[in-house]
DNA sequence: TTATTTTACGTGACAAGTCACATAATCTTT
DNA sequence: AAAGATTATGTGACTTGTCACGTAAAATAA
């Protein structure tokens, strides 16, 4: 190996070091990790999606629900559970009418067979939540949600960014 | 409001409560909002894409790099990145050629062009970079990399999940 | 030296996610 | 009551990401 390629691999080295304080692509890499986690458990019990299987879990612990609701819940955008529902309808899982309160609306709910399938699928990842809660406790999670937080409040406030800040830099 | 709407209202309140203490959707969402903040800013100085930023980003900093190393660096997959590459090239940001000491690799680098984008881009990327640093003290970016630590090794080892593991539940 | 295994990267298919938009329904203002 | 603004949901287009696969090249084993 040459001198110019001892200097290209130092320089790759250098560069996955710093990254590895870069908590931006951390934080990315450990959730699509997570998500990753999950797919590969929902594979092992059956062919649910990760948006299936929330809308799933959703409506077992507070159904019936409107898209609305469970994408508040969930932290996602209502248009990946609108574009889920019709499938879950067509495998028989959820069924849905029109809110009568608020007829934009729809409101779903887990059928026989939907809350079979989900009974069949909770368990790994139940034991996914008890496995999680054994490698941190209440006072690390407390930790880890207050900084996570503090990351968000970041994402999603302005006056981090601001011109006022661009002037003063 | 009826009783069954009352009960149907509370359920869901109640049910947005437990999943705020639900750290793989936690995690997930502060990892997608910070995606989101990324592309809004990149978006205010052009037209590049994240993938696209972060392969400038990279060479910027330690090019020629290979489509392997980029990926690592970045803690992603070589298939995104391999996509990416072929528009950037016809954009005039980068060029490739043949690894001399490895015919497998694709060496890739900046051209000018590529430089003179990156650093039209970088400028709001490294303001991003500094303000998170306002927000969060050395101190505390060692604890949240360190759960972050923890956190990945808890989704990447199976052990967490083993037959062992399901034969004492 | 030959055979086998592993690796780099390009490609395709699909899922998860964002944003824009449209339509209908609801709410607020005039 | 009518007009205007806001909201719920469905849809489409696109990006980001995963996984499987194929091919060529390199590494390892026989």
């Amino acid at each position: 190996m040459t001198t110019a390629q001892n200097d290209r691999v130092d320089r790759y080295k250098a560069r996955c070091l710093t990254q590895e304080r870069n908590l931006f692509g951390r934080l990315q890499a450990a959730a699509l990790a997570s998500r990753t986690q999950a797919k590969r458990l929902l594979k092992s019990k059956g062919d649910l999606s990760i948006t299936e299987w929330r809308v799933l879990w959703d409506l077992a612990e507070a159904g019936p629900l409107t898209v609305t609701e469970m994408a508040s819940i969930q932290r996602t955008d209502h248009a990946l559970i609108s574009r889920t529902i019709p499938a879950m309808i067509e495998k028989g899982y959820v069924a849905t009418k029109t809110g009568t309160t608020d007829r934009r609306t729809s409101l779903v709910a887990l059928t026989a067979a939907g809350r079979s399938v989900f009974e069949g699928t909770s368990v790994i990842m139940s034991q996914r939540r008890a496995a999680l809660s054994t490698a941190f406790s209440e006072a690390d999670l407390d930790v880890f949600l207050g900084l996570i937080d503090r990351f968000e409040q970041f994402v999603e406030d302005p006056k981090s960014l601001s011109p006022a800040t661009e002037g003063t830099a």
